[in-house]
DNA sequence: ATGATATCTTACGTTTGCGTAAACGTCCAG
DNA sequence: CTGGACGTTTACGCAAACGTAAGATATCAT
């Protein structure tokens, strides 16, 4: 695997990275959202709606590893514009280095799915940005007329 | 005024466009609606919020060429990526025809910072795209890989 | 013992842009 | 007179992703 190639914070590399043993095995909650940036309502709200699953130690939630490597993808997902449903749907992904081949077909789907979306976005902002730098040049014209004239 | 070079549809076309006299001078709420393709209640909405305010014959909402000038304007600023909000913030821009120099130099930096806005969303859209990319060819060496190893 | 720190649950609030009834008035054609 | 067509107001609903208390518990240090 071309892991090297990789930088962090990527999306194949949260998939592909393994667990190292021997290093922090448990979160707290604050100490997760101190990572990520993220309060604790998030974290919170993420586990209400199924994306993260931590254990109990008593009444305080213990996150493993592997809810921490959950929680990395759902936050790239948000970065490349997947609605936390839709992470929702996929985040089985994070098992998928053991997973099926038909799992992953999925899963590419969905990301060239993605792109298209966010090529149609990007269509619809330069038509934007086109009708707005048009109507700039427009108003600039307006203003030296009026200026112009004010001077008189 | 290069009027003849503005494109029906435009921003600047809506602001510099006067009246014609002679013309259906008033509409119903349903004619405008149909004209626009939007509901009566976005237009009774956008009345809410202050963007329109036409008369009443009756208890009936009459709308004038004016009031139709700015819901123009309205729907414009919508598709450029303005909320309604700030659609209204800049809503006398319509009056700016006759106005002043000042509201026109406004109204310009408006336009100009919304275009920045778009910029970077552009700029995050395209960063997503190409985060996308680069997961798609991961996973798809990651199939390959798998696949590869079930003919065994 | 006391205050600070971290955590918990419950649950209402926020924002944007309308959708979707409900219940009623008005006017015209058949 | 009856049914559409068109209009009115009032007001709750929705979706997304949390924010923001409120009130309780538990641990830790001083």
């Amino acid at each position: 695997m071309s892991e090297a190639l990789l930088i962090d914070g990527d999306i194949a590399s949260a998939i592909s990275t393994a667990d190292e043993p021997g290093k922090n095995t448990t979160f707290t909650i604050g100490e997760l959202a101190k990572e990520f940036g993220v309060t604790l309502r998030t974290l919170r709200f993420y586990e209400d709606k199924g994306l993260i699953n931590p254990k109990r130690d008593g009444q305080n939630r213990l996150y493993s590893r592997r809810d921490r490597a959950r929680l990395k993808l759902v936050l790239m997902g948000k970065k490349v514009g997947f609605s936390l449903n839709e992470i929702c749907d996929m985040l089985d992904l994070y098992d998928l280095r053991n997973g099926q081949v038909v799992q992953l077909r999925v899963a590419l789907d969905k990301f060239n799915q993605q792109i298209d979306v966010l090529k149609e976005q990007r269509s619809h902002i330069e038509q934007a940005i086109d009708e707005l730098s048009r109507t700039v040049e427009v108003v600039s014209g307006m203003l030296k007329e009026k200026e112009a004239a004010e001077k008189k």
